[in-house]
DNA sequence: ACCATGCTTCGACGGTAGCCCAACCATGGT
DNA sequence: ACCATGGTTGGGCTACCGTCGAAGCATGGT
């Protein structure tokens, strides 16, 4: 049968009814910039419980409009490809309200993806540069998984990070994390816990109203400058 | 409050939610080219009952995807613009079937657009051709409603057109019907019933497979291109 | 006046889908 | 070994949605 091989209208209608519950099409407009956010996330975002949610995305997931990737306890959705922005997009056209989100979403997007925690070490933009720049200051050497330099073990103890009390710990030291919303590695493990710490006790970083966010002071802004000559 | 004038996650369900519908879907389909179809022939096409057919009709129109028209006592619907093709398309684009309508399809949908009754007489882009070549012809004259001229009145007769009969009917003789797939008139009334019953007689047109499907013999080709001189 | 046709509305029935609670599994840190 | 956290799974409740038959309107032809 050539029917097989054709997309009928059953077919669009079980696209569009994935899209058409209101909790799924809140989760979806929430990955629609192509970042991945991990379930317990999304169900804060979309207003319901873990429970809810997670049926949710496994209804989208078996639909194909979104993937997954387990990274420690965590699972990130993401939209599957452009293509399903696309339908959102032009679904948002079609309705009768102008397509803009609202100030307050957007601007918490921005936050996040500015700063924020990852279990307990500092993840985002933020998170990506500053490792960045500790290996380009020669603090920080290695791949998958770091080690510090001498210079780099007195740069942060002058931050006030107890070294050595994150290489007693009995938990990974230095491992390189994959930044979800960057897709580039930030500084993870006993070490990445320790400075994040140190960050928010010098006051360079501050909780922010939202869960996870972190919001970089002024003294932090300084005191980064300082350290890495901006 | 602003939120209410932005496109929220609930109008996109909104808009999804109408054609998550596999009989919904199946209208909106069978309108993807513009053409607009009666209330009932959408509901065959969809292959549901009237009752059902009017029902989703009714959401479809609520929801602003299609507008509808009233002629006589049929009412044509359409997609009330563009954008609501994109999002088909675009739906059909992601579903993981190819987006290309069965031949079967597509190529009644040719046959339709290409002659098809309208109660009784003669519609689609042959119905619309007959009377403009009638009229270029000097055969009709008129705007909204045409008459005989004596040279048509000829011209018919020898077609085979009882027209003294279509004259004596209390029908209207030969009223202009706005085609809704080609957006010009055809010619309709007792004058119009009695030409296409004429062609049929002559197997100029045969009755197709489908309800309403006319389609051109070839007899009917060469004696409508003598007629007209193509 | 009367009937036929096309379409919509009403009411009732059945199925399904979303929601949460609670229990369960897995991972990571101590 | 133990606990805490993040996610998924199963059960049960509710509500809504699609479906059709029958009845109601309107239009058009006789």
């Amino acid at each position: 049968m050539v029917a097989e091989h054709v997309a009928n209208d059953a077919d669009i209608a079980k696209v569009a009814a994935l899209i058409a519950d209101p909790t799924r099409a809140a989760v979806l407009t929430a990955l629609l910039d192509g970042r991945a956010l991990a379930a317990g996330e999304l169900a804060r975002l979309a207003g319901v419980s873990p429970a809810t949610a997670s049926s949710h995305l496994a209804r989208l997931l078996a639909g194909g409009l979104v993937t997954v990737a387990t990274q420690g306890r965590h699972r990130y959705y993401r939209l599957s490809g452009p293509e399903v922005a696309e339908v959102l997009e032009v679904l948002a056209r079609v309705s009768p309200r102008p397509a803009v989100r609202s100030l307050r979403q957007s601007r918490q997007a921005r936050l996040l993806e500015e700063a924020r925690t990852c279990y307990d070490h500092l993840a985002g933009r933020a998170g990506v540069e500053l490792l960045t720049h500790l290996v380009e200051a020669g603090h920080l050497v290695g791949q998958d998984a770091f080690e510090l330099t001498a210079a780099g073990e007195a740069a942060l103890a002058e931050l006030g990070v107890d070294v050595a009390a994150a290489r007693a710990s009995r938990r990974r030291f230095a491992p390189a994390c994959l930044d979800w919303t960057e897709r580039r590695p930030h500084l993870a493990g006993a070490l990445g816990a320790a400075v994040t710490r140190s960050l928010l006790e010098r006051d360079w970083y501050r909780r922010g109203s939202a869960r996870r966010v972190l919001e970089v002071t002024d003294l932090g802004r300084k005191g980064l400058a300082a350290m890495f000559s901006y």
